[in-house]
DNA sequence: CCTGGAATAATTGTATACAAAATTAAGTGC
DNA sequence: GCACTTAATTTTGTATACAATTATTCCAGG
């Protein structure tokens, strides 16, 4: 195949949405976080190519990605890469959902510090976030992934709303991992969800009373509960990928 | 030239330490750190393969690796890469401080909460190192170079204490970017490091009593003081490479 | 002088060929 | 059957060729 690229005749089936190493990093991230590619299992570049329909430059440049954003990791020691999916444990769990909270707790507390009109603006937007969250905890049987993304959606809204593009970047990077953690163990710990939804609204209200300490201190409480919750459920259910 | 690696006949001149990715990653960065690459400064793929002596494809992922860490952006918009050295701002040094003060309030947290023991061993090397911060500042004329590497060993130190490899990683990725900053304009602020010291050593009691509160907001504080005072003399001295 | 546009050059994206490691398979002697 | 060596295979690292894109130059017309 010739190196054409952004041609406008594409075929029909792969509809190409955004540059080739994108598609790939798209694609690989969403199989591991889905676990469809299992913690531990192998990468590699001419399969991963292959499947996909791409040579193995855009793959190299997806997965150095991948691994440097952590959700892909070479065996240490060697010589040559051979990559694998990270293993999912109980330390790294505790480790990446305490971050996640100091990098969401930072924009919280900017949201806190903008002018009135637009902190009343987000608790409103945020409030609404929250109701939803409670509906979708509330309703049974519990859709696990409709209630991930209702917290997802919340807690995101946040760091849209203030963040500048370096700490959206970061978070960016390191959220879909805590996702990892979440979406794994999510059916085993959202039996609870009224500690959740009353800690969501500590947050708004925090941030609705401009108290940036505050509102920082109560996102990083917030994740700091999910990662003990997480880290406990993974002590009971054990963990996978490491060995 | 053909495609040989990890050669044992390598040129005198060439002392090879790491990968060829690894190498050509080291010498950008310290180049963009030290500020002989300016900032906006065009990058070259080629031209970079030739002045190092690789082919385009080492060079290829360093620079890949120096953009996903912030060192390095794409002109927006662009179907092309046209990479260029990351212009230093006001308000990329405010969001940019801040954060590693979150990280290292969290590595912080972390150290005080560890058993007594091992407490007392950091914080003793912790207040020698203060020590040693605290004579680097007093000595005339004021060496800024020793000055940051003084305050980088403290502040390293408390990270590699208790840091996770996540957080050992994003600390690494995040923090030489703030160094760019500091460098910089160390020499405009390193009139009083006494405020300095002082921050330092309740750092260092907070992690001594082991109050992990107390350690993480005494690493913020001293950060986002740094933060606002590097913004005041961003604001004086003028932004570099943005226009 | 400067404005527009075609020709030219520079630069990046992708595929691919080949080399070096590492892994696996296959013998071989015992 | 098992340890050990060697051959074959797989997989990654690097260089390079070519295509697509973007920037630059040059020249005519006003």
């Amino acid at each position: 195949m010739p190196a054409r690229r952004k041609s406008t005749d594409e075929t029909a089936q792969e509809t190409a949405h955004g540059t080739r190493p994108e598609q790939v990093y798209q694609r690989l991230r969403d199989l591991i976080v889905q676990g469809q590619l299992a913690p531990g299992g192998r990468l590699v570049e001419t399969e991963i190519g292959t499947r996909l329909g791409f040579s193995r430059t855009p793959v190299r440049e997806a997965l150095q990605r991948l691994q440097q954003e952590g959700f892909v990791v070479s065996a240490p020691g060697a010589q040559q890469a051979r990559l694998t999916v990270s293993p999912l444990t109980r330390a790294d769990a505790h480790e990446l959902l305490n971050i996640v909270g100091e990098l969401e707790g930072l924009a919280a507390r900017w949201v806190a510090m903008r002018p009135a009109e637009e902190r009343t603006a987000v608790s409103a937007e945020l409030e609404a976030l929250n109701a939803d969250f409670q509906r979708t905890g509330r309703h049974t049987p519990i859709d696990h992934s409709r209630l991930y993304e209702a917290d997802e959606r919340l807690h995101r809204t946040i760091v849209v709303a203030s963040a500048g593009p370096r700490l959206m970047a970061l978070h960016d990077g390191v959220k879909p991992q805590a996702e990892r953690y979440i979406r794994m163990y999510i059916s085993l710990l959202s039996g609870d969800t009224n500690a959740s939804v009353e800690e969501h609204t500590a947050i708004i209200g925090a941030i609705r009373d401009g108290e940036a300490e505050r509102a920082q201190a109560a996102v990083q409480t917030n994740w700091r509960h999910a990662a003990e919750r997480i880290a406990m459920v993974i002590g009971i259910a054990g963990e996978r990928g490491s060995w």
